[in-house]
DNA sequence: GTCTATAACTAGATAGAC
DNA sequence: GTCTATCTAGTTATAGAC
């Protein structure tokens, strides 16, 4: 490829694809750049290390993940009265962009929901602190949110259903259609993200 | 190890602890013998490949858990009336036996909870069939118990729901007490399993 | 059953020509 | 920026002595 800049995307969306359906450490280097198309070499020319590939493969869709959970906490958070916005609405600020970045809106984005749940489940030295980074903020802002919705709840409740929920939807990103017997039928993601706030709003509202 | 049959053992053990922390791929089979201080070969010789071993450190401990929460169903069916078992009580019989197998009751259990997180996030062959052995019958039975207790519930919202519940409680085996902010203290297994259940039982009542 | 020694292979990384 | 060739170090697995 001489094409300006094509190699780099290549080898990101080639190893996307596979680091979601093997996991991170299942995948060689040459596994990547034969998928890619290009050169054994070139991943060290532009990434250094693979450690290196890894943070930036799931960096380019972490960040504007997190970008929209933000913006859409901002936005529910204005546009609510003074007792701030429902749990339901804040659930959905969390849940909406990490579905929607799952769909193939944009090219090579397909095994995303994987590429997610692998890269929290085998961080990796280089991931813990992009994890950290990106999380950490989102995270004080849910709180906020969440206290401010269900003021009776302490903070380690507050803070183990939000994990709860968390894990509900990383197991659903991870997993997707594995093991789903034929009695149940597929579904989209929008018809999930309705089932999940259901579930994880009365969850929060248990006593 | 001259003892019989505890060159076996000390294998599982430090498998079990080394897969726990660092996951299935990032340990070798020299990092299990150096941790079990057994020789190279011992594994080769009393389990085959690696990917035997891994099933067998993973079969040693959820063969008793999935037992476990077998007999409790057929427990509280049994002392359950007309209308079966409510959601609380076949949800703790789901949770409490994956807690209860976490806690050092037996020496060397302390893992275990981060190992079937492990297991689960990347089966590899020899797994995947060994899972399915394990979990269809008891989600059946899950299944079954659920529809019983919530008739107004689709087959398609009890699966998912259970899914949600079952990704809860991966989650945190998985993670423990790594992201915990200080300001939230830690708790006990028993604690955790009445918020969970508390939780999970609020969201399968969802409308 | 346990050990040493090693075979056979694959990994990530890079030097240096183009 | 891209390529080939190769280095170094790691891996699983096993043969064969004890």
């Amino acid at each position: 490829m001489t094409e300006p800049g094509k190699t780099r995307s290549r080898i990101l969306d080639a190893a996307e694809l596979l680091f979601g359906e093997r996991g991170l450490d299942r995948v060689s280097i040459r596994d990547i750049t034969r998928g890619a198309r290009v050169n054994l070499a070139a991943i060290n020319y532009h990434f250094g290390t693979k450690q290196d590939l890894i943070a930036a493969v799931f960096e380019r869709r972490i960040v504007p993940v997190n970008k929209a959970r933000l913006a859409a906490l901002d936005a529910i958070e204005k546009s609510a009265g003074k007792r701030g916005p429902k749990v339901e609405t804040i659930l959905e600020a969390f849940i909406r962009p990490a579905l929607e970045g799952s769909e193939p809106a944009s090219k090579g984005s397909v095994a995303f929901s994987k590429l997610f749940g692998r890269c929290l489940s085998e961080p990796g030295p280089g991931l813990e602190a992009l994890l950290k980074r990106q999380f950490e903020p989102l995270m004080d802002r849910m709180d906020a949110a969440l206290r401010k919705a269900l003021p009776h709840l302490s903070r380690s409740d507050i803070y183990w259903r939000l994990k709860f929920t968390y894990g509900a939807l990383h197991h659903w990103m991870l997993t997707k259609d594995t093991f789903r017997p034929a009695r149940v039928q597929s579904v989209d993601a929008e018809a999930l993200a309705r089932k999940l706030i259901a579930f994880a709003a009365a969850g929060f509202r248990a006593p």
